[in-house]
DNA sequence: TTTGTGACCGTAA
DNA sequence: ATTACGGCCACAA
């Protein structure tokens, strides 16, 4: 899979994620046909963010961290959006059990894996 | 060409 | 709840 439609795929599955819900790195690598590439998820929302407006503050860690250091000018913009659409974020975290999207497609290939 | 570095992740201790 | 480790791989030095 060539790098800049990778790239596109990317972006593709996180212009998917609802206001008001979160993804992870991994979930998102998982959509955009990429398994176990969550690191060039990270990538792809960097050089997007200076292209076309992505949701790119729906996308968090999987424990529900915000992927930037707290305190920092990314991490605290990344806050304002979230709370913004309705999701706390305490010590720099969102409750994944509670904000966690849950597309159709995603809950097939959980159900394969387990 | 090799090496270090990340907007990461699952597992194990 | 944390920390450590191995896997991941594009990129830059």
């Amino acid at each position: 899979m060539p790098k800049a439609e990778a790239i596109r795929q990317i972006q593709h599955a996180v212009m998917q994620i609802p206001s008001g819900r979160v993804a992870s790195y991994g979930q998102i690598a998982d959509l955009a046909g990429l398994p176990g590439r969550a690191r060039m998820v990270g990538r792809a929302l960097r050089l997007a963010a200076e292209e076309q407006p992505l949701p790119w503050h729906r996308v968090v860690r999987a424990d529900g961290k915000l992927a930037f250091p707290a305190g920092s000018d990314s991490a605290n913009e990344q806050r304002e959006r979230l709370v913004s659409e309705g999701i706390p974020v305490v010590n720099n975290r969102v409750a994944m059990s509670q904000w966690r999207w849950e597309p159709d497609i995603y809950e097939l290939l959980h159900k394969l894996k387990y």
